[in-house]
This record gives C-alpha cells, structure tokens and sequence, in this order.
DNA sequence: CTTAAAAATGAACAAATGTTCATTTAATAG
DNA sequence: CTATTAAATGAACATTTGTTCATTTTTAAG
C-alpha cells in the first residue's frame, strides 16, 4: 500500500515514541521487538527505520527527552513567577516535594523506564542520561545545602540524604494507582510531611506538627 | 568429554544460580541467553537443562530462594534471643531499619534483581513472590502500627509511610559501592537517623538529636 | 507538470534465541 | 562386578531477532 494519504512523519515519530514507551515500560527493553512496536504503533516492521535508526534509538529518544522535560518542568515552576533567590530553603524544599510527586505520579511510565532500562543503554547514550539525572539530583542537593545554610534543616551528609529522599519519593510510582484509596494531593502531602521531619531541627517539629493539622 | 570427575550436582546447581545472579543483575533476564549463562558456568548450553527445565525456572528460583532467605534472616534475628513483646516500637523499628540496610547492602545483586524482574515472571511465579514481598512489607506496618498504638511514633498513613520508608532503604542498593566514602555502619545511622526522624513524635524530636550526637 | 524527497510496505537475511536429544562418561547402588 | 542413574556434551531444531532493501505511493518543491 505504501505511503497512506495525510500522513505527516513527525506524527508517526510521536506515535512510534508513545507505544515504545508502554511496551518497554510494561515488559522491559530487551523483552519488546520491533515488530511488537510497529504492530502497535499499526505499521510495518520496515516503517520504523524511517524515523529511528536502531531499536537503541528509540529507548534513547524517549529517556533524554523525558529527562530534558523533567528538568524543564522543574525550571518553569521553580524560577518564572517567584524570585527564587528570597525563597527559603524549607519553601523550596517543599516546592521540590509537591512537583516531583505530582509529576511522578502523571508519568509514571516514563519514569518507571528512565529508571529501569538505564542498564540497556550504550555506554555512551548511558553517560548522557546519567549527567541530565545528576542535574536533577543537583537541584535537592542545593536545597539541603541551603536548608542547612541556612539552618532551618539538620541532616548527617547531603548526598545520602538526597539520595534517600528520591528514591523515597521516586518510589510513589510503583505503588500508585489512578482511582486508588487516596488522590495525589493526599499522597503529595503525606510525602511532604515525611519529608520534612525527616530534616526538621528539633526546634521546628512543631512546624511539622501543624502541616499535619492542616492536612487533616 | 561428558560427566566430569568430582562433580556432584549441587554443585553445578549453585554455580548456574551464581552466575545467572550476576549476569541477570547486570543486564536484565531477558537480554541474558542461556548459552551465555552456561559460558559464566564453564559449562554446555545442554547441562544447564539437567538442572532446571526452563531459563525461567532459574530466574524463579533465585528470586524465590532470596525472599525466603531475606524473611529467615529477619525471624532469625529478631526472634530468638530477645523477648519481642517485650519490646518498644521503636526499638523493633531500629532494628528492622538496621537489618533491613546491612541485609541490603551485603547482598545487592539479588536486592537489585528481586525488585527489577518482577515484571519478567509468569503470572503464576509472580503471585508467589508478590505474596513474599507482602510478608516483609507487613513486618514493617506492624511495627508502624504498634509505634502509633504506643504513641511512639506519628503518621498519617501506614501503608504509604510504610511504602515511602522501604523505598528509601531499599534505594540503597542503587549508589553504594563497597570501598566508598561511607561505611556500612555509617549508613545505617544515617538512614535510620532519616527514619526515626520522620516518624517523631513533636515531644521525641530531641532523642532523636541524641542518636545524631552518639553518631558524630 | 515534473521531479525529488518522504513514508510505508513486506519479503528477505544472517545471527541469535530457548530448548531437545542421541551419545558419552562418571558416580553410585545392589 | 554389573546395572542404573546422574551429569555433561554439542550438534540440531524451529522461532524469533534487529535490520536492510527494492518497490510503491504520497507529499512537497521548482
């Protein structure tokens, strides 16, 4: 049948991208064919090579683009309406909260796959996606950094407790579920508030305290 | 050259169990043949069918044989020599806390594994460890659960804290390296300082400060 | 209107996959 | 000592794999 009527390839590139994203979320990079793709995408196994040169392609595509949205997403919130630079740290901190968790628990296959299938990249594609990942570890450790600064948090090493954080809230999505037992909102503020004591000064538990009566 | 001298199946059983362990743990079940498998072993791609039928009866029986391994050694240390009713909330959480980091960190392949190819076992297989997880998992709301019941401890949520506390220890296992900066003692404070903080209680704020102090 | 590029097809390719099997040798039971 | 079982071999099997390519049709450019 060859090329069908109306057909723009950039479409077809976003579709490829999409399906991908679902399969090597659902059973894994090295477990989907091209040909379960191009079946998804409703194509023929031959249609893919006219957008991504290899299998490898495709898995990189959707990693760096996701990393690169996550660190826009992140930028667009954090700098435009408020001048960051008068923000405390526990107001930053709890900003870095609320937007991780929400947009964990809004893409939680991409997510899922950034983490997951890191080991199926090229050594090379590996170092890219590895360097944008520290990018984004930066932006807490920065946060803790100040917040200790600043001494409104009280922590024993910032890159452990960073790392302890993020995979804490990292963690939402391989439990959360769409119409489960609580909204995200509840699940952001349950994080938060875990979040936050675990940084708290002893002084400022009673901080803590009325967050949770808030939430109540 | 067929049968070896000396060899006693067991053996050669451990070893394919050894070998997949690593290699399964470095680039994923599915990117892993048996052929490779055997090569690891020193052995024909036709032995490793003496000792298990299929490829995904190895992958079973080293996620298997590792959760009831993991939910001996938590019975085994936390049951016999102390009295557990006896027993604080918060003593059973530092200890789970420290078994479960220390536990993690001296087995991290099978951690890593047991977690990452859930997804690659067949339904059936994956009920059974599914059910596994769930023991662990209860071990630690129940501790949750009797915190809050002997007001030691403050929380919102038992299964999300629950959920959020594993997911930060178990995250561990993705950035430690044995002759890093840290020891596997220090990490443990630290973690276990981030989880008793957490779940203070306004009025324990300051024992937590202690256990900081002890550390330091 | 003509021409070049873009998009899709589906058959084909070599390589790799999980698994089987006839065969050979070592260990073990009687 | 003999017979049986356990362990290992490595060639062979049918599929499946990622990728290529000649071909066809549609779109876009001059």
């Amino acid at each position: 049948m060859a090329r069908p009527v109306g057909i723009k390839g950039k479409q077809t590139r976003q579709r490829i991208l999409g399906s991908s994203l679902k399969l090597f979320a659902r059973s894994g990079y090295a477990a989907v064919s091209m040909r379960e793709i191009a079946e998804a995408v409703g194509v023929g196994p031959g249609a893919l090579y006219n957008h991504f040169a290899t299998k490898q392609h495709i898995l990189m595509a959707i990693m760096e683009e996701h990393m690169r949205a996550l660190l826009a997403a992140y930028a667009d919130k954090a700098s435009p309406s408020s001048p960051a630079k008068n923000e405390t740290a526990t107001a930053k901190l709890e900003a870095f909260v609320r937007f991780h968790i929400s947009y964990h628990i809004a893409l939680p296959d991409a997510v899922f796959l950034s983490y997951m299938e890191l080991r199926a990249l090229e050594p090379e594609n590996f170092k890219i996606i590895e360097n944008l990942r520290r990018d984004y570890e930066a932006i807490l450790k920065q946060i803790l950094r100040l917040g200790v600064q600043q001494k409104q948090m009280q922590l024993d090493d910032i890159h452990v407790s960073a790392m302890a954080i993020l995979a804490m809230l990292t963690g939402v999505t391989s439990w959360f579920r769409q119409q489960g037992r609580l909204s995200a909102r509840e699940i952001e503020d349950i994080y938060l508030s875990l979040v936050m004591r675990s940084l708290a000064l002893p002084s400022e538990a009673k901080l803590a305290q009325n967050l949770d009566r808030k939430m109540a």
